[in-house]
This record gives structure tokens, C-alpha cells and sequence, in this order.
DNA sequence: AATGAATGAGCCTTCATTCAT
DNA sequence: AATGAATGAAGGCTCATTCAT
């Protein structure tokens, strides 16, 4: 009895600074980040704070760490489209990983987008930004028209706004999903044709 | 003597609570809700913090009249709307009415987009969604599918995000505009032949 | 009672500053500033440590003021000094006044004295270095001998050293000052006369 | 391999409590005992907080551990005095083995100085009077007037205050050192007559 | 219409220290 | 001989708010 599997509050012990992340997403995400204070944190994790500045050297710096579950694959995918031949196929496949991406980290990207005032002054604004200029500059073709641009930027907001405002929005989720991303699909399509 | 139309700096009395709502959305804008401190305000007002207390009763209050200058437009632009025909025309002068409401509200409607998190639980975030259900309402025919739907609402997001992101963007901001409203009317018109 | 002209504790209002102060030099001067805490400052003042920072800005900010008591009429002596011809009458009478003003904060140099590592990167340690080379700058001459700046240099110290030293020697305190004064002076006029 | 006599990094090993004892003092010379913290010297040294746990006990025994250089030369000089007839010679091979000791603890020393409020209420304050008290009566004789007494005590301090304020002083070091010991040794003969 | 003075709660952070391993 | 993980206490500071004047 209150051993087992089950994740429970015992398994303590190593894992403290996943637990960490655990719990301060679920709250930065809940209730904004300057809203939430390390004494939350701590005490849901029934630490003490100092515990919290032994595995991270600020506030920030806890919030850094969990953006790298969304940095770091868009690293990688932006990497592997420029391997690519510069096709519409690549661009749609990237589309679609992307979508994966944005997916998997709903709740970190949501969180990301109630919070810009904040993130913007705290080293992630500009760390995301370069990722999805680096995003655009990998569908779009080096010298296409703005308007081109224009929609390969919109085509990356769509997805963005499918992994957060679709939540709400009434209907099947997957079915959603399907029509972000064939919005999204038929920008760049569009924007492709156009260079 | 200490009259006349220029806005010199002279000009204080009677008009303070006006100068309080320019100063906070120039500061809420520039630096979020939450980072914003009433301190901040005053001092740059050159009045005491207890005076902003004469103005309004809390720090929320001064939030929530700066929104009455977004969400009264909208109103009327739906009011409009509904009692215009529903036809193509019709959705593309709301888009660009909506749009311009948007450009002129810009540092409202970016302050609102970059702390949604803390928006949510003030109320105004209830507030501005049924706006935008009522706008996709408006352009959208009762029975069109779910794309249609979605490219409703992608238009009006980008609009939003015309209003948002293009500042930073390089170009002339006129063509960037008038790239934006492109996108959207296509999606709006995509839209209506769907239907 | 309780009123009258006692220095009670009941006098509050509008001497909060000064009480801050005063509270502030006796623990810094019995504990040495870093071990003594605002909060502790607060406490004997029975007041909240917020209330400290209603009239200063910060910790450091309280010494700082503390030390006008002293930067503050070494200016004054300073540039008293300026406009008066450059006689050896003048330059001892500076010495005098210099005296005095070290035997009036005799508390604040000393904590000055006990707490150099703490001074020197504290922005006062600069600012006090300032005011003893404008103070050498009034006691010599201008192209004196290297020696003769050394002897006015001497003679300050020896000053400061007797603010300091001469409380705990025996003897009585007079007594200690003259002495004190009569070595400083016999540096001042050996330097007059080299130049 | 890997031994040598060499100062090089690699030499760890034994010697840890050594390599603690030079980092501590070199941080506490250059910022203060209060606003130097384990934490920087452990990182200074590559070790965790808690490995100069195993070596000191406490923060403070680290200081007084350092302060072993100078208290412990003193206590032998002192015992070897006592062994001495006390003659005039005596007396001035104790100046000038106590001014050795001076100058090559000159670092610790001008840390006590520069820390007094510190130092004050660690046990070394008490600790250290004490040794200069036990000089002095070594110094001087039984019955001799209380001039005599002070003679001795300048001796001591004109010693200290040479070791710090001649540092900074213009000058050939060899030479101002003469001259510290030339007055200590004045006054200390001085002293020995009067008896 | 506004100020001066103050409060209470809370924030992020740092520190010396401990202890099982 | 040293580490990893954590604690309890405290520190400086800021904030929204109040209220007598």
C-alpha cells in the first residue's frame, strides 16, 4: 500500500529537478510566470525554495530549461530541412513536423504565448524569435515576393494558433488538427508557387 | 496665460485622469501588466502614487477603462455588420474596418495579446473573446464547414498579427499592411466560395 | 506627561528621516554595516522595513546620507578655503575647522575606520578620498616640494588618527586634542615655508 | 608523473586544506570576511561548499585557522622573551622579530584592520588584544611609570601601522621599513631608561 | 485634487550548515 | 576525502493599498 508503480508523492530521490519542471509549468502555465512565486513551487513539491536554487540558479533560469523541450527540435528540424532539396515536399513535411512539434509541447507553447510581455524581456523572447525566422527562411525561397513571405509566416502562426486557440474552439480535436494544417499547407503551397 | 491648444507640458488640471490612461498604456505596452508598478506611473506623471488612488480605486480599474477604446469600436463595427447584407463585399470592408480599428489600437491590442496570462483572470479576457466570436460570426455563413470556419478566424488572427508582428518585420510598413489584408481577404473569400 | 521637551519616544512625525539615521549610525558604528540588517534598524524604530524605504532608497543609501555629515562641510570648508588668501593664518585656521569637524562625527569616521572593506567598494570610499586630496590641494601650495605635499597630507591623517586613537588612550581628552592639533599644525607650517 | 614540486595545478591531492587556507585569505583580504562566501571559495578552488566542511568546522574557524600564522609566531616569541634576561637587547631583538612577523603576515594583517567590526566579535579581536598585551609586558618593566607603559604600547603600534600604511606610501619599502623600526626601537629604549 | 507617511505581504535570492553516502 | 541534496533563517527590496491632512 502506497508503494508500486503509480507516481506518487514517495519517488522522491534523483528526480527532484524534473519534478521541478513539472510542477513550474503547470503553474507558469496556470497562472502566468510572475504570478506564480518559487514559494508556490516549492511548496507543492513540499521542498523548502532553497531547494529550488540548488538545482537552478534562478527563476528564470527554470523557465530557460523548459523551453529547451521546444527549442531543441526545431534546432534539429530546421537542421534537417536544409539538408533537403528545397521542395514543396520538404516544405510540406516540415510543415508537418512542425505541427508535431507544436503539438507535443501545447501546454510549454501556450504558456509561451499568454506570457510574451514577459518572455520577450527574459533571453527566450529573442531565442524563439530566431527560430522562426529561421523556420521562414527554410519554406520561403530566397527570393520570392514579400507576399510570399508574408505566407509562409502566416502558415507558421496558423499552426501556432491551431495548437493553442483549436483547445477551445468546439469540434474533434484531430479533425482541427487536419484543418490547421491543410491551411497552413495551402499557404505555403501558394507561397512556393509564387517564387 | 497657461491656456491655449498646444499639448505642452503645462497643461495639467482637470485632465489627469487622461494623462494617467496615456501614461499606463504606454508603460502596460511597453513592459507588460505585472512589471508594470504604479510607482512607475506616477513617477512619470510627476504625482505621488495616492493620486492615481484619487482617480481610480485600484490598479485594475485604470486597466480595464483603457479597453473600453477597443472593445466599444468592435461593438459597433458588429452592429454594423449585421445590418449589412451578407455578401463578400460586406466581409472584406469589415475586415478592413476591422483592421483599421486595429492599427489604431495597436499598442492596446499588443499589450493584450503579450499578457493574455495575466488578462485571463481580469476579466477583460472573457470580454475580448466574445468579440472575436462575434466578428468570426459575422463573416462566416451559418452552415459553412469547418475550414471555412477556421479561415475566418485565421483571417481575423492575422490581422491581429498584421497589427502585432509586422512592426518588427523589415519593409515599408504601408505594403506590409496591405500585405496583410491581402492574406485575409483571400482567406475570408476562400471562405465564402465554400460556403 | 509623557509631552514636554523629552526626546521620549512618543515624538514621531515628520523626524522619521532623522530617526533612521540616528538608529542607523549606532548599529552600523556597534555591529559594522553588513551584520546589521534593515530589519533590525526597523525594529528598534518600531516601525516596518517598508517604511525605511519611504525615505530611503536603499541600505547603502542611508550610510550615504549619514556621511553628508561629514563630505558636506569638508566641502563647505573647502571652498571656504578657496577664496581666502593662501597665508599660513588660513591654513591653519582650515586645520582647525578640519579638526573640528572629525572631533563632531567622531562616531560616523570611526565606523569609517572599522569598516574599510566594506567602505572602499561602497561608492563613499571614493567620495571621502575626493574631499582628503581637496583638502591637500588647499593646504599646499602650488608648486611645492613632493615633501611639503607629503606634510600636508601627514597632517590630515594626523587628525583623523587622533579622532580615532586619542578616545581610547588615556589622558584627558583636551589635553589629546591640542596635541593632536600642535603636531598637525607643525606639519602645515613646515610645509608654508618649504614652498 | 603527476608529482614534482612544481606550483602547478595538477599538485592536488593532501593538500587541500592548505590550498582552502590561501583562497580564503587572498578573498577575505580582497573583499571583506562578511561578503566573501563559501560558496566563492569552494567554486574558487573547485570543490564543493560542503569538502571545507571537512576540513573546518565553521566559516570562522577557516579565519582563525589563518590567524594561527600570526598568533602563533607571537606566542613563541613571547615565551622565548620570558627566557631572556631583560636587558635593552632583549627588548630590541623582539622589536625586530615581532617586525618580521609583521611583515610577512602583512595580507592577514591589513585584513584585521580593514575588517575591525568583524574581527571584533569572532574571539580573534579578544584573541589578538591579548598577545599585545603579553608584549608589552614583556617590554616593559615591572615597577616602570605608566610613560613608560604607553612607550611600549606606541612601539607596538607604530610596528602595525608600519606593515599597513607603509605599503601605500611613496618611498623605498626596505628603507620605510627601517624607519618604522627605528622609532619602535626609540621608543622602546626610551622606555627601557625610564625604568 | 493630491500628498506624505506608512503598512503588510510577499518576492527572489543567498548563506552557513548538515548529513547520508 | 569529498559529494549531492537539502534546509532554515535571513536579507534587501518592491508592491498595491490606505488614510489623515
Amino acid at each position: 500500500m502506497g508503494t508500486g508503480t503509480s507516481t506518487g508523492k514517495q519517488q522522491r530521490r534523483g528526480n527532484t529537478r524534473q519534478r521541478i519542471q513539472d510542477v513550474a509549468l503547470e503553474l507558469f502555465a496556470e497562472q502566468g510566470y510572475e504570478k506564480t512565486s518559487l514559494r508556490e513551487i516549492s511548496e507543492r513539491l513540499e521542498v523548502t525554495k532553497a531547494a529550488l536554487y540548488y538545482h537552478f540558479k534562478t527563476k528564470e533560469d527554470i523557465l530557460v530549461s523548459l523551453f529547451e523541450n521546444l527549442t531543441t527540435p526545431i534546432d534539429e528540424l530546421i537542421a534537417w530541412a536544409k539538408e533537403q532539396p528545397r521542395s514543396l515536399e520538404t516544405k510540406q513535411e516540415v510543415l508537418r513536423r512542425y505541427n508535431v512539434i507544436f503539438t507535443k509541447a501545447t501546454p510549454l507553447f501556450r504558456f509561451m504565448h499568454e506570457n510574451q510581455a514577459t518572455i520577450r524581456d527574459l533571453s527566450i523572447g529573442e531565442s524563439f524569435k530566431q527560430r522562426v525566422i529561421g523556420m521562414v527562411n527554410v519554406l520561403r525561397d530566397p527570393d520570392s515576393p514579400l507576399t510570399a513571405q508574408v505566407r509562409c509566416f502566416s502558415a507558421l502562426t496558423t499552426i501556432h494558433g491551431g495548437a493553442i486557440a483549436l483547445r477551445d474552439a468546439e469540434g474533434d480535436l484531430e479533425e482541427k488538427q487536419g484543418a490547421t494544417l491543410e491551411v497552413a499547407m495551402e499557404l505555403v503551397t501558394r507561397a512556393h508557387e509564387e517564387s
